[in-house]
DNA sequence: CATGAATGAGAGTTCATTCAT
DNA sequence: GATGAATGAACTCTCATTCAT
């Protein structure tokens, strides 16, 4: 009986660590957000995150074994928030009965893709994170396994658009390559907000965004007409 | 006739040695590419690029007198192959005489705009060359006088797409906004092709820029057709 | 309790810590200084001195965050050095009781002013660390406010002289007009007798530095008195 | 008859070119000094001068064959010019008739060493000539030899002044330490006024000369008085 | 005589990382 | 767990000097 209160115990402290060590990890990777966001990847030494954890340089290297490895942390967070934000994107008025469930699924499309476009609209730094930074990477903190699983997080974000077409019609593998079109031109549109190189970009980007989608439905709709016609000839 | 003999001796030394000089720069110019293009902007150190040209360090500053200096070249130099790539692409069986303007045009899209987008696809790092700018760039090499030129000859190369999609009925303002969201729509694939992110961009990248320009040619054809049908019925 | 002498503890533990960075930084000065004695400030180079404090040049960034720091940090030190010098300085047969005022005042010129003569005649790399200042210096080590600092303790070492001058009868600004030009005949003669670019500087500083001052008591005292008479005959 | 001839041609040949070669010498040294006036010894870089001489760097070597041969051609300059200045400087209101041999020489001491003041003060760059080089120098441009030549130069430039205190009623020993004395105080008060460390030497500096100058002509006045009185008791 | 290309050493500084305490 | 000292390699850039042309 001793012995199984001592683990039980234990046990308890255990988790009470862990759980502070993870909190502490997540106040590392909120200076580390901090300092990568404002002074870019390559600006953010070390000795800066730190800083405003808090810490030496030193210290970080209990919680990260490598500046990559918190890269990689980082990475991994912004694609949960990513998928935190599309998940709780809500129709707007949503329990109207009437709505046919095609045009449903249209707004639900709209919603979905909105909320990943406006993600990384809001958070620019948060798209430099997913594609500035894989050239000469890799050596402990970005594993296969690790990159696996973030290129995982990400389809996840893009599946709840990738249902809403198949809802309006499309098969399975239209609306993969329909979702896939879809998010390279949402990278697209905002590096190039980001950059600034054409004035275009950066005050329209979310219109030129709304102009995709609103193609896209039309395009589904008069697909899905299509098809409806064609199966009332066959009968 | 002896000094006009000298005079001329003398020009043609010199030119000559320009051109020499030329060349070696742009044997810098290449080896700095390959050097870039093979570890990035940052990784590229100036001793790395005189190791890969055959000098040391301190000789590029013969030919450029920072590492800005090579980049901002570099960069022009691509956005130079770029429109040379756009200009020289024709449209095939571009002779047909019975072919109709707006038909006409909508093959010279697909010319231009294919240049464009093959002239990235097969130069992947040029790509890079133009976006790895965001970080602390600018001091001398990159002027903001270098940068308008940079973007102007950017612009040049979409500028035979805009035309075409005039040419086949778009207002001037519709013509820009489309070309805009189809570099937009180029840069994420080819963006997405080069990361790996996703497994489909690989492969299918070409295919995708076909389907959206597909899309967009239908597009422009229809609203061609509604302009048509409109002006009928006022008549 | 317990929490009071973790305080202590810890306390002490920063006491013990920042008394042995202080003995290193300490330590690399003394490097410095020699390294700058034998070189000069431009052939002293970061390298060179960490070398001779056994580190590598990058550690002396521990301890001063630029090589103006360092030389900014030495001659505050030499300044110090030269203030203990003076203030240490005692008139010899002191207690003597019949001195007159004026006489009393006389010896201590002669011993403010010959100390810091000698300050300098002892210890050459001193003066060059006052005036190797000259060339493109100030950004971070060297701000306007440590220079007027560094200022301020040049005329502490001075002070005493003045007073003296003041006591023997001088008014103020007759006083700092002779204190000045004592000022310039010390470095003046030091200098020369430095460079060696003539042969008698090198053995009779010391000599013609004593005559400098005998004539400068032998004029107050003339000047004392011909205020004497002067007063005498107003009455 | 003949190779006379061609000799005698060939020795004016070689005249000229030597000449023209020194003008061209002296072009360049014109634009060291320029430039070494302008950016400090250091900061004169070897492509600087020679930009300044509408020369590149290596043609500067076909006229000396070190950077130090130069600062030696320069200081030697500097050094003629000085004498020419001191040479030159008369004493206003010469031809005087009634005017005492003590009282002339005290003109000419006057005129004399104010003259080298002057250059000196008008000059500044001059100054660092001479003292600020002298650590880490000698290889090949500043032989013992010529050393010694620019010595004997600047001690000419000084024999003036002492000849004067010669006439004064000075004995040799005397006079020489005076005029060492005196030329310390000069090399002081205008280093001092150079580097600006104190307030008064900036503006005052020709006054604080003047004040010397005075101090020492009455000391000789005095001092010769007495000889006079001395002389005239033993009779 | 002059050029211009090139060298090679060296400058100050930054940085990720390690490790004894 | 955290510090602070230290490393060692890397960075861009400058410079006096050499030499084939």
């Amino acid at each position: 009986m001793a012995s199984s209160t001592k683990i039980v115990a234990e046990t308890a402290r255990g988790a009470r660590q862990r759980t502070i060590a993870d909190l502490r990890k997540r106040h590392v990777l909120l200076a580390a957000r901090a300092a990568f966001f404002e002074l870019g990847l390559e600006g953010a030494s070390m000795r800066e995150i730190a800083k405003r954890a808090g810490y030496t340089a030193g210290a970080l290297y209990s919680y990260f074994s490598s500046k990559e490895e918190i890269y990689a942390a980082l990475l991994g967070e912004s694609l949960e928030n990513l998928n935190a934000r599309v998940q709780s994107a809500t129709v707007q008025g949503q329990g109207s009965p009437g709505l046919l469930p095609r045009a449903k699924a249209a707004a639900t499309l709209r919603a979905k893709a909105g909320a990943f476009f406006d993600f990384y609209r809001d958070n620019p730094r948060d798209l430099d994170l997913g594609f500035y930074l894989l050239p000469g990477m890799e050596p402990r903190g970005l594993t296969p396994e690790l990159n696996r699983q973030l290129n995982a997080r990400l389809r996840d974000a893009l599946a709840p658009t990738q249902r809403a077409l198949v809802e309006m019609g499309s098969d399975a593998a239209k609306a993969e390559q329909e979702v896939a079109a879809l998010f390279a031109h949402i990278v697209g549109l905002l590096l190039l907000s980001h950059t600034g190189r054409i004035r275009m970009f950066r005050d329209e980007s979310r219109a030129m965004f709304d102009r995709y989608v609103d193609n896209l439905v039309d395009r589904e709709q008069l697909a899905a007409g299509a098809r409806k016609r064609a199966a009332g000839t066959r009968r």
